[in-house]
DNA sequence: GCCAACGTTGGC
DNA sequence: GCCAACGTTGGC
């Protein structure tokens, strides 16, 4: 099975890296997608020991900010069976459930930000799905060279 | 705060 | 099934 990699993208404010570094274990569900093509990756492609780019957008310096690693694969997101949260989902039943999260364990954080505006201006990651204008989708694919390139950058 | 881009909803 | 209206995302 080939280790396959990812970009997830949050707000800080709703949930960033530091948040993560001080869960139990460094251990997270990425909850809350709701988006439908976020969602059949996080269902289906999304497995266990896969690396993760942390993203923060919707911030001062978006970009990558660290890494972790997928913990869990793709079970049914529980906050949309909750009323009291802000992701609760009526559609979304414990039989037939609407919405997945996967679980993510923290790995490292970078010494700084890689920014999208660096990531664009560099050949191997200006083609990441997040250097698109207008793209929105909050799990994405990156290919390995992609991930490696941006590794790079992250140690400069 | 603006607004482009895009996903979703719902009327028809 | 089309598509306009609407809401949201997210960079700037």
């Amino acid at each position: 099975m080939v280790k396959r990699y990812w970009l997830f993208k949050s707000e800080p404010e709703t949930f960033s890296i530091q948040h993560l570094m001080i869960m139990a274990n460094q251990v997270s569900p990425w909850d809350g997608v709701r988006n439908f093509q976020a969602r059949n990756f996080l269902r289906d492609d999304v497995k266990l020991g896969d690396g993760v780019f942390f993203y923060h957008s919707s911030t001062k310096e978006t970009g990558i900010v660290g890494i972790c690693e997928v913990v869990r694969a793709g079970y049914p997101d529980r906050t949309a069976f909750d009323p009291s949260s802000p992701y609760f989902d009526m559609r979304s039943t414990a039989e037939k459930p609407l919405w997945y999260c996967v679980d993510v364990k923290f790995v490292r954080k970078f010494s700084r930000v890689i920014l999208l505006s660096e990531l664009k201006q560099h050949l191997p990651t200006a083609t990441m799905m997040v250097c698109r204008r207008g793209m929105r989708l909050s799990i994405q694919p990156v290919t390995a060279d992609e991930w490696q390139a941006a590794l790079k950058l992250a140690g400069k």
